[in-house]
DNA sequence: CGAGAGAGTGTAAGCGCTTGCAAGATTACG
DNA sequence: CGTAATCTTGCAAGCGCTTACACTCTCTCG
């Protein structure tokens, strides 16, 4: 079922059902109507492959992330996804699950569709890799990681503004015992972001007390990071994820193992996902504007009037904070340990 | 960059490039040196659309889900990617909101694309397209919609079954007065699973006191249906959601109303979706096996020695009670009102 | 009424890759 | 050393579609 077929039976040539289908060049609008009529009676459906190779055009984004069941991941798909629907794009997505060596295969595999623009949106990340897509022609945007070049955009959080936020709120309150969860400390932009929370907490008070753990990205991550913190003997105040998905389960083994939340420890995301504010208690958290970042890879990787297609700029994006009811004031004492499951203990007064 | 240039670095023809790169035929080893040193050089990168064309073969399934935020359709879709790859597969998914329209062209785009194989995991159907696809040659998967054909797939979960175990439980702990949230009431397989409440409701206590709202799919309409639930004057002791997405805003809901799940309501979902075990009650549900269906669909689609490839089967899954934290015995009196600082009114009493 | 201007359509040359076929190069053997 | 068998490789025909260019009509005007 091809063009020729859908030709013959409108007894036109194959270049004039091509102009019919793409609404391209002048025809009769009788004729047009019974190429129409023969498309509707053979049911046939334009093969893209061809159409791509012929056209040169693909009107294909490709987006490549590091955890799709990561909702932040996911919102950006979706912003841009619609943005791309709108303008007539499609947007295919990878998934790595931050290993660097999917991230490899799915980028010769989104440069092998020849999309016409990628957005990569990954913690895991190669310099070989930046370099690669740098010397080619196609529009790439990068979130986190990279440098701006003639065909780059570049969109970075501020990290540490955000995390500078939430320790200075902390501390605010009297916390000076944290412990912070993170997830994939080989990665540089993880590690990166490890890193940061040490520093500015060692600025914020010399004398503060931390710990920081690391499991992987998700509630059962995060609840597994909260357990071991739990069992180390170390009893912060407060504790610090990474992100809201961990966050969320980390508050689920602190309500199993009857810690009171904000009570006894307050704790805070960073991203602000839709589940942040579903759980209970609601997360403060650092808001990172994901819609606003998809939007900006579409501008950066849709051609358009009002578009900076592939500018080469870079972005700096400042989170804020949003303070929901999982963090309070730092209590007195030490939080009480975990109470047995039999007995649900007494009632500490959490000032 | 193609694979004439490659051909002229390797002083070779495109033929025996072409051969290197699939590892078809026999190449002598230096000469493959050769091709692959020169590929290396030129960072050449085949165009899958121009191979696909030539090949006929795209290694390519399609998914297409009505919501890809929902971590159920998300959890069957990594399952059939994982099997995909394992198998040199690609695929590619199509997220269509529940909008019929959406459907429509998101099949199109895959036939387009000339996928090899094609999921349709959604809750809206038109019956012209499942004749439409049944037409085709391409194997197919459903999943709760349309009946099995030569080509096609389906898959079906007895969510009569579920239901009945989730409402035998709860008619158990002596609810009679019970709630059900659901969303897209329009698409007949949402609906029918609101019917399937109704009716299952009357068999078990004929003076079964029931209501039924509907919202969108996920926490906020959750969130939004508990409202109005609790704004209607009903009381129920149970509320049934069609799925654990929103009853993770129910719980949400009742939670900052000041409502004790279990103590007041018992919530149920439907699905288990990793979620349900990191709320706060954990959630009480009837478990789906995604990684199954997922299973399932590569089974069906992906060719190969033991596969059931395109056998045209349908398949009956049986959903499982889950039992957690957000359900027990209902309360002897209605349960209290919300106690809000601006006092909300008098107590009810119920039934 | 003839020429120029469009309008409508067809012809054919690719797009980059795969692959059947056949020729040229090697190797094996008697 | 000749010949047949086996390897390697190149040739060239598509895959289904787009599009520059050319051609045929039909009008419009002077």
């Amino acid at each position: 079922m091809n063009l020729e077929d859908v030709a013959k039976r409108a007894k036109v040539s194959t270049a004039t059902v091509s102009r019919v289908l793409n609404n391209v060049g002048r025809v009769r609008h009788s004729t047009s109507a019974r190429v129409l009529q023969a498309v509707e009676e053979l049911k046939y459906t334009p093969n893209l492959n061809a159409r791509m190779l012929a056209g040169g055009q693909s009107r294909t984004l490709g987006m490549i992330v590091s955890n799709l069941e990561n909702p932040f991941f996911l919102d950006i798909f979706r912003t841009l996804e619609a943005d791309a629907h709108r303008r007539g794009y499609e947007v295919l997505v990878a998934n790595t699950d931050y290993r660097p060596q999917y991230l490899v295969s799915s980028v010769h595999l989104m440069l092998g569709r020849r999309v016409s623009g990628l957005a990569v949106v990954v913690s895991e990340m190669k310099p070989s890799l930046i370099r690669e897509l740098a010397e080619t022609q196609l529009p790439v945007v990068f979130y986190d990681v990279g440098t701006a070049r003639p065909n780059i955009t570049n969109i970075k959080v501020d990290y540490r503004k955000g995390m500078q936020r939430i320790i200075e709120y902390l501390h605010g309150l009297g916390h000076r015992r944290m412990a912070f969860i993170g997830h994939h400390p080989t990665l540089e932009p993880l590690n990166n972001r490890k890193r940061t929370f040490l520093e500015l907490a060692a600025e914020y008070a010399p004398r503060m007390k931390v710990m920081t753990v690391a499991s992987a990205d998700g509630p059962l991550g995060g609840q597994n990071a909260a357990r071991e913190i739990l069992s180390s003997g170390f009893r912060p105040t407060a504790i610090v994820c990474v992100n809201d998905f961990m966050a969320v389960g980390v508050l689920r083994e602190l309500h199993a193992q009857g810690i009171a939340v904000p009570g006894d420890i307050s704790v805070t995301g960073f991203d602000d996902i839709g589940l942040a504010g579903f759980v209970s208690p609601a997360l403060t958290t650092a808001h990172i504007p994901r819609e606003e970042i998809g939007h900006l890879i579409g501008e950066a990787l849709i051609p358009g009037p009002r578009s900076r297609h592939a500018a080469g700029r870079e972005v700096l994006i400042e989170p804020s904070l949003v303070v929901r009811e999982s963090t309070a004031r730092a209590p007195r004492a030490a939080p009480r340990r975990r109470k047995v499951a039999a007995s649900r203990a007494r009632t500490r007064s959490g000032r």
